[in-house]
RNA sequence: GGCCCCAUUGUCUAACGGCUAGGACGCGACCCUCUCAAGGUCGAGAUAGGGGUUCGAUUCCCCUUGGGGCUACCA
């Protein structure tokens, strides 16, 4: 029997970055099986499900690539089914009916033992099992029957959720056994915890996956870091998606909970840019700039989002860093300007720098060269000044490519003993 | 409280019962260098505690401790 997995989140909110991993992980395992993945809505619970929270999570799972088969099942569309069954039940004699909800009746004398693929075997004590509802008074069933029914329609072989469902497990084996269902094989993943090792929420910062694509993440970087994050191949830290689809595997996967880890997720995205093509990077970096800074020219920002190449985390960043490349209303270090401060250097600069021409880094070079030989000076004691009169700052990318590309107006206005950007 | 799961540096992880317990993030130092990055080199840092089993436990068993989950007509 070929291998068909699904994800079945409960349309509640934006998909979050737990779910996103459950989802990842039997992505990664149909697809590396040649396999079925498919996505169920299980928005029986009236009260929490949006039709928003559908549409997030689509959202969240196209932006990771996390492509599925088949149409998306939502349980809503599949009462009578439940009905059905849950009569089945009663006419049997495993069910009741008690204030308008079903029950399921329990056996006596059974076995609680759940077959798990990462723990092997886990046994409860049987007395923790009671007479569970499985169809709610308002006619919609419970996730523990719902779940059964449809995996077992679905023909569901391994059902890899989160370890929280551990312990439904034994109610829905029940279940299995009353229909006459054959169970699919269980793997119980361990949940993602926040820094301070609890269930991760809004206090740990965004939990929704689409809130790292508005931050400046990269799907790729993503995608990495939620397959590492309990899950490891040997010392390897950087896959490529097809890289995961061949090497994942669920006996890989670790038993204990992973705490959240903000900087190597940033960290990886760094990676992620850096190999990226620039054009790529340049694209993504484009509609920040023009919501900050209105800039329509391609073709600057382009050559601006070069400099900064090296040194992004976040595509987002790009707009603080290259703020001085948009506007004269830049903010500039006091301690920098204390620390550098050369006027008479730099009218010196000025008046040279005018009568370059074509303005290129090329023959921008020399002009520094000539006028420190000529003022007896270090390069930097020209540099230094010169990057906080055109940036604000004491740090910035290599100053003749950031000469070059601010252009001659700029930099001569900029230059000038009476230039102040509009910050100070 | 009851039941279940889990336990290697701060974090993510690697280690047929057998190397000096490996790698990565973060941190520190150094190199490179016009600054900041990027990149490179080096360094500090772990088997929760206690009992067993074994010639030998990170690894197997038990207890304790700690963390997490479930305990709904939520999923």
């Amino acid at each position: 029997m070929s291998v068909k997995v699904r994800f079945a989140p409960s349309p509640t909110g934006a998909l979050h970055l737990g779910g996103a991993r459950t989802a990842l992980f039997n992505w990664l395992y149909a697809r590396g099986q040649n396999g079925l993945f498919i996505l169920r809505i299980e928005d029986t619970d009236k009260e929490r499900s949006t039709k928003e929270a559908v549409n997030a999570i689509y959202d969240g799972m196209r932006w990771l690539g996390l492509d599925w088969d088949e149409e998306p099942y939502h349980q809503t569309d599949r009462l009578e089914i439940y009905r059905k069954y849950a009569d089945e039940l009663l006419a049997a004699g495993k069910a009741f009916r008690d204030e308008g909800a079903i029950r399921f009746k329990l056996p006596q004398g059974v076995q609680a033992v759940v077959f798990d693929l990462l723990r092997d075997k886990v046994e409860f004590e049987s007395d923790v099992l009671d007479n569970f509802v499985i169809l709610k008074s308002d006619g919609f069933p419970t996730y523990n029957f719902a779940c059964v029914i449809d995996d077992h329609l679905m023909e569901i072989t391994h059902v890899i959720r989160g370890d929280d469902h551990l312990s439904n497990t034994p109610r829905q084996l029940l279940v299995y056994e009353a229909l006459g269902f054959k169970p699919p094989k269980f793997a119980h993943i361990p949940m993602i915890l926040g820094a301070d090792g609890t269930r991760l929420s809004k206090r740990h910062g965004a939990t929704s996956v689409i809130e790292y694509e508005k931050l400046g993440y990269l799907p790729d970087a993503m995608f990495n870091y939620l397959a590492r994050l309990g899950w490891g191949y040997k010392d390897q830290e950087i896959f490529s998606r097809d890289e995961l689809v061949k090497k994942f595997t669920i006996k890989a996967i670790s038993k204990n909970p992973a705490k959240f880890d903000f900087d190597k997720l940033k960290w990886l995205n760094g990676q992620y840019i850096r190999k990226a093509l620039p054009e790529r990077i340049i694209d993504l970096c484009l509609p920040y700039l023009t919501e900050a800074y209105g800039t329509h020219d391609f073709e600057y920002v382009s050559k601006v989002v070069r400099l900064f190449l090296d040194r992004l985390v976040l595509t987002a960043e790009i707009v603080p860093l290259a703020k001085y490349f948009f506007t004269d209303d830049y903010e500039v270090d006091p301690a920098a300007v204390e620390k550098y401060s050369a006027p008479k250097v730099l009218a010196e600069l000025k008046a040279r720098l005018e009568k370059v021409d074509p303005f290129t880094k090329e023959n921008i070079e020399p002009v520094f060269k000539s006028l420190a030989t000529d003022l007896g000076l270090k390069l930097g004691d020209i540099i230094h000044p010169c990057r906080v009169a055109l940036t604000g700052t004491a740090s910035s990318p290599p100053m003749y490519d950031v000469i070059e590309v601010l252009g001659k107006e700029r930099v001569l206005n900029r230059l000038g003993a009476g230039f102040k950007p509009a910050r100070t």
